[in-house]
DNA sequence: GAGTGGTCTAGACCACCAA
DNA sequence: TGGTGGTCTAGACCACTCT
């Protein structure tokens, strides 16, 4: 025998699956359940928890538990315009935002990406991608020392938060004589942490796809590194890549 | 003031995080929390609840709630030359296997990604990869008509679940005389369904990655498509690609 | 058998939202 | 103000694992 809890837990899914309660739309509550099943409040609180956990419905208090739409949103990524795509495909209330710019010591991990010295100058900007009022996408980013300055010769300031640079990061890089040829992703996906969850109010049951990308000149030499974190009902990656065979 | 139960949830995860519970060790059980915070047993219990579906720790009846090991084994993945990959970068107790094979009517997606009439027939292969005791990754894969006829008629009936094919698909696809040239991948992620967390044996707190793929030929036709869904913390998708500016 | 987590109850009170 | 979900309790019993 399935537990109560389970067997409620099924009785709404397949409800949502049949369209029987439609996105937007609230699944019965608590003290629903709880008289149609006979059950104690928790033992009903516990069926709802699983379906949220599940990605499918978020209990909102003092309104119902509502379903989610799990149509995902399918933010179509592509590696070879990073910078302006974003504007693009999210739509016209989409911006983004640099919070945080400057020269740091470069730490094992981003040293080793880039292939420079631990503890070596790089810089490190932190970009916020907006989706209307809720933050999509943080990405982390850094360039090694001897990028960062041609860049700053060539009479853009990187490492300051408030100016705006006038052209993006990759043609910037080639003014400065550095011409991106390639690009890596890696794509992960896990629970976001409780401050990602804070940043980007993240709903319970929604986890976060992160891409760890590196570019690289001509001579295979790393030019730029980067981390992004979206939350995954709010992006997706893809990647178009000829066949050598 | 945070809630008795965030305030239990807090102090374990910054164990956890500090190194003062490490991977594969037991976190305080709960009663020993209903003792030290003097909380009721769901109390406890939910605290511990909150850390699984962060993907932390793995309750387990009988002998503690056991904090997971978040390394990602990183399993890279490169749509060069999908079907050899696995075995080498999984490991020696890797394996994979089809469980279906046949010919089916294509439905509206499935139809729509090969360019080809909704309900006509199509190849459809689902294939499971092992690693270890565990299916990591379960692969729905469809081909054309006109490319499933065409490798039978050169030999490999695809479409036989017992018959090995004795080389890998593109290769057949080369020898009929349809020659990919791209592969298009999209990755979304999200919490697995009761039917993959079963089959994949995916513990609670872990995401799946999912990836859709569309390969095709020089003339930019639909050759195949699949989709493959893998537990988040047995897979990575990574992809190099040229940039074309 | 001792100890772990899982289920369930009946009842209380609190926080939030909408009409 | 009435209805929603969120928190918490004290106590019971069950399912599982390990020794």
């Amino acid at each position: 025998m399935t537990t109560k809890h389970a067997e409620i837990t099924n009785d709404l899914r397949t409800g949502i699956d049949q369209g029987k309660y439609a996105p937007g739309s609230t699944i019965p509550g608590v003290v629903v359940l709880m008289r149609e099943y006979g059950v104690a409040r928790e033992t009903a609180r516990a069926a709802i928890a699983t379906l949220a956990h599940e990605g499918l419905v978020t209990p909102q208090r003092g309104v119902g538990t509502v379903v989610r739409d799990t149509t995902p949103v399918a933010l179509g990524y592509k590696p070879n315009a990073p910078a302006q795509v974003w504007a693009q495909q999210a739509g016209a209330n989409a911006k983004d935002e640099t919070v945080e710019a400057g020269w740091e010591a470069a730490d094992h991990e981003v040293a080793g990406r880039l292939e420079v010295p631990v503890d070596s100058q790089v810089i490190h900007l932190v970009r916020h991608y907006w989706k209307g009022l809720n933050v999509a996408q943080i990405r982390d980013q850094w360039l090694p020392e001897a990028i960062g300055t041609a860049i700053a010769q060539a009479g853009t300031d990187l490492s300051d938060t408030a100016s705006k640079p006038e052209a993006d990061l990759y043609t910037l890089m080639e003014r400065a004589g550095y011409r991106p040829a390639t690009v890596t992703e890696t794509v992960v996906a896990r629970m976001p942490d409780p401050s990602e969850r804070d940043t980007m109010e993240v709903p319970a049951g929604v986890p976060v796809l992160i891409t760890h990308r590196v570019t690289r000149d001509a001579e295979n030499k790393p030019v730029e590194t980067s981390t992004t974190v979206g939350c995954a009902d709010r992006m997706s990656a893809s990647f178009t890549v000829p066949l050598n065979r």
